[in-house]
DNA sequence: ATTCTCACA
DNA sequence: TGTGAGTA
């Protein structure tokens, strides 16, 4: 990883930023973090502060959702980048059980009509 | 002035 | 998702 990557993924913006950045209000870029689509960092004082990295996700987001794509599919699509990007580490295995057990716990109760598993990749 | 969590007439 | 309340 390079140098600017890792300017890339300091994490230096508060939301109020991120909310101009990306026309999305503070409740929408919060709930992405919620799912688990974002990691933002967190202040002394419970602040979160987000990388560019997370900009331009949070933007692949928006574009997702306005594709009509629900947060569970975002969630695949991720999942499935990070199962390539480490073939097969140890610490994929666990995260790949955080996904699931994550995933089953949000299916139990909500939005059981949207089926379309489409978007492999 | 900003952001955070929580909850819903 | 919006929004207002009550904080830090």
């Amino acid at each position: 990883m390079g140098e600017k990557d890792l300017r890339k993924s300091m994490s230096v913006l508060t939301i109020g930023t991120v909310i101009r950045l990306t026309s999305l209000t503070a409740r929408q870029i919060r709930y992405y973090g919620d799912q688990g689509l974002v990691f933002p960092e967190r202040t002394e004082s419970n602040q979160r502060l987000y990388s560019l990295n997370d900009i331009d996700r949070i933007l692949e987001i928006k574009d997702y959702l306005d594709e009509g794509m629900n947060i569970h599919d975002i969630k695949r699509i991720y999942y499935k980048q990070q199962l390539r990007k480490s073939k097969k580490g140890e610490l994929t295995d666990v995260e790949a059980r955080n996904y699931l057990k994550d995933d089953f716990l949000n299916a139990g109760r909500l939005n059981k009509s949207n089926d379309f598993r489409s978007n492999r990749l």
